[in-house]
RNA sequence: GCCGCGAUAGCUCAAUUGGCAGAGCAACUGAUUUGUAAUCAGUAGGUUGCUGGUUCGAUUCCGGUUCGCGGCACCA
């Protein structure tokens, strides 16, 4: 029989399984394959291979790495058992950076504290090198093997035909597959942390002890992983805000942010920015009230949707909200002049500072608050003008995830089940988001049926330095509300015509999106954002504080945030103390700069110091500042 | 909201089996006037989250509660 490998055809006996076609084919990498791959099918090394062409998986590859996560939730798993025989297993996947499994201990509480125990366990089975071997039986043989686990009786009564089984050892699980050959291959792995999960991520069901984990295929790998771990924890916003005294929270008002002097300052330049480009692409900025009556929330549809989770007060014998978003402050807006069709696009900006009664699980440092402030806009267009609109906010999206080096991917969520409206304008409107993206060169992930019942959407999932994603901008079609609140423009021919709604966010929130930069630049602003963007040192407080005195009222002149340390401490000490305030510019001032009119300075994360004329730096500064560079 | 864990000085953390609550950093005072990541000495700082109980005695044991952490569920 012939095989392909690389390109280079080879004829061999058949038949042949994977570890021979291995040692065949690619003698240098035949210890190393975990699963051949054929036609675009993964399958275990030790099963048949057939003609044609033949690829191995390695476990460094990303369908390596899944595999080796995948097996080792179940080496995982006969650890387990083998410690807790009374353990039930529900679902045991790989997961982006790991796996997990789900296990009702029954009576037994677990604690990380038998996490040692576990790996012990685990690395014992390891050394046995038990062969995973997979089996395939029939629907009522799979019932009878798992007749003590109702999990996975559950399960089976799901599937149809002949069902797949892998056994190691004592072991067996209800398994897809494929497996790596033997318990071996899974020698680098960490028992990470545990967690209650729902049976089948219901909360109507049973709570199930999870257990995180990961399995890496080298040490060093695994090592590189726990140090990612460990620096995203140094970078934590929660730990940093602390640190750098940008916010706080308090007990009095749980998930509801307060700004410190320093972290309101970020604030008001992210906003300050956000004004600025709004203006630039045709926004006018509104402000709607905090508290709106219960009649307004009715007509929107809030009311009986989201009461549970908005707060709600009575005045003078009427109830009222507390908004939960903007929109239909703007709508009333809208609705306090009569519009032309000439008058379309009419696009809303609003700061909106809004509430909204988050489950107290749910709450997360400036992630997940309970009062935050959305970026907001909502604009008012014809229908002709959705696609046009759409490329204009992307173009605005674009502009400003550049500024902050965040780069992102784009998913159309498109209709439910349980929409609203003539299926031919959701069509439409789909295909208006879908070419408003292929215009603006980008590319984007459908995402069936995750649209909201009134419109479809454009979601942008955000990258961070750190590799992680998070759900920022949005762009929604939305023909519900302005069809609640009866809105119209006059068109051409003096008709009332319903026009159409675009909610969207660029920052999200306000909070989440300072949460995000937090962590993205590890604290550590670029000079535009900087609470203190310049330290001044002079060397000796009686010599030098006239000059630096000067530097920095030239400085403040400019509206550049600088400050003196002229504290009685040696110059090491105080310049410790502006790179553990992150500041991007620290200036030193001593004889040589007070001569001849000139300042030393260092850049935060750089150990190189320039001498460069007040002048010249003024320059420099305003440079960085202005083209909000990062230094 | 659910499962598990936690809460001690401004911050980070200690405190054998229940027996006078400690350290480092920060703060304050004094000396030192300093050329690129921590000068020295001293002082002060706490109803151990709150609340009930057990006990001669509770930071420690038990219950309740609030807040936080890791997840799950939720996220207009």
């Amino acid at each position: 029989m012939l095989l392909i490998y690389e390109g280079k055809e080879f004829e061999v006996a058949s038949p042949l399984n994977g570890f021979e076609a291995a040692k065949i084919l690619d003698p240098s990498k035949k210890n190393k394959a975990i699963a051949v791959k054929q036609n675009g099918r993964l399958t275990d090394m030790n099963v048949s291979v057939e003609e044609g062409e033949i690829e191995f998986v390695l476990p460094d590859s990303p369908e390596g790495f899944e595999m080796i996560n995948h097996s080792c939730s179940h080496l995982m798993a006969q650890a387990i058992l083998r410690l807790y025989p009374q353990a039930k297993f529900g679902f045991g996947p790989a997961i982006e950076e790991g796996f997990y499994y789900d296990v009702d201990f029954g009576d037994v509480v677990l604690t990380d504290k038998d996490f040692p125990a576990i790996e012990a366990e685990m690395k014992k089975i390891v050394k046995e090198n038990i062969p995973f071997r997979r089996k395939e039986v029939s629907k009522e043989e799979a019932l009878a093997l798992f007749a003590d686990n109702p999990y996975k009786i559950e399960r089976i009564q799901e599937l149809e035909g002949t069902i797949s089984v892998y056994e190691q050892g004592e072991f067996k699980d209800l398994c897809r597959g494929p497996h790596v050959p033997s318990t071996g291959y899974l020698k680098h792995f960490r028992l990470l942390s545990l967690a209650g999960a729902y049976w089948r991520g219901d909360s109507k069901n049973k709570m199930l002890t999870r257990i995180y984990a990961t399995c890496y295929p080298t040490e060093e790998s695994l090592k590189e992983h726990l140090e990612t771990l460990e620096r995203r924890k140094a970078n934590d916003h929660r730990r940093l805000g602390k640190e750098l005294g940008l916010f706080m929270l308090s007990d009095y008002a749980p998930g509801m942010p307060f700004f410190l002097p320093k972290g309101q300052i970020v604030y008001n330049e992210l906003l300050s920015y956000w004004r600025e480009i709004h203006q630039k692409y045709g926004y006018s900025e509104i402000t709607t009230p905090t508290m709106m009556s219960r009649e307004l929330w009715e007509t929107s549809g809030h009311w009986d949707h989201y009461k549970d989770n908005m707060y709600t007060t009575k005045v003078d014998e009427a109830d009222y909200a507390i908004k939960p978003m903007n929109c239909p402050g703007a709508i009333l807006v809208y609705q306090n002049g009569i519009h032309s069709y000439r008058d379309l696009p009419l696009r809303y900006a609003e700061l909106g500072h809004v509430h909204r009664h988050e489950a107290s699980g749910a709450l997360n440092g400036l992630f997940r608050v309970r009062a935050f402030t959305q970026d907001d806009a909502h604009i008012l267009i014809r229908r002709d003008q959705i696609e046009e609109e759409v490329k204009s906010i992307m173009k605005l999206m674009d502009e400003v995830y550049d500024v902050f080096g965040l780069t992102y991917r784009i998913v159309l969520s498109t209709r439910p089940d349980d929409y609203i409206g003539e299926i031919e304008f959701w069509n439409q409107s789909e295909e208006a988001l879908a070419s408003a993206c292929r215009d603006s060169g980008h590319d984007f992930q459908i995402n069936p049926g995750d649209g909201a019942f009134y419109g479809p959407k454009l979601d942008f999932k955000l990258r961070d330095s750190m590799g992680r994603t998070w759900q920022c901008g949005t762009i929604q079609l939305d023909v519900n509300l302005p069809h609640r609140f009866g809105c119209f423009y006059i068109d051409e021919s003096g008709n009332k015509v319903e026009p159409v709604m675009l909610h969207r966010v660029v920052f999200g929130s306000v909070e989440r999106f300072l949460g995000i930069l937090i962590e993205n630049y590890g604290g550590a602003f670029p000079t535009w954002l900087a609470p203190v963007q310049v330290e001044i040192l002079p060397v000796n407080n009686d010599a030098h504080l006239e000059y630096a005195s000067e530097v920095l009222a030239e400085l403040q002149g400019m509206k550049v945030r600088a400050e003196i340390d002229s504290s009685n401490e040696k110059l090491g000490y105080r310049l410790r103390q502006a790179v553990v305030s992150k500041i991007p510019y620290t200036l030193v001032i001593g004889d040589k700069e007070k001569e001849n009119h000139l300042v030393t300075y260092r850049i935060y994360g750089q150990k190189e110091q320039i001498t460069v004329s007040l002048e010249e730096f003024k320059a420099l500064i305003s440079e960085s500042i202005s083209k909000k560079l990062r230094y």
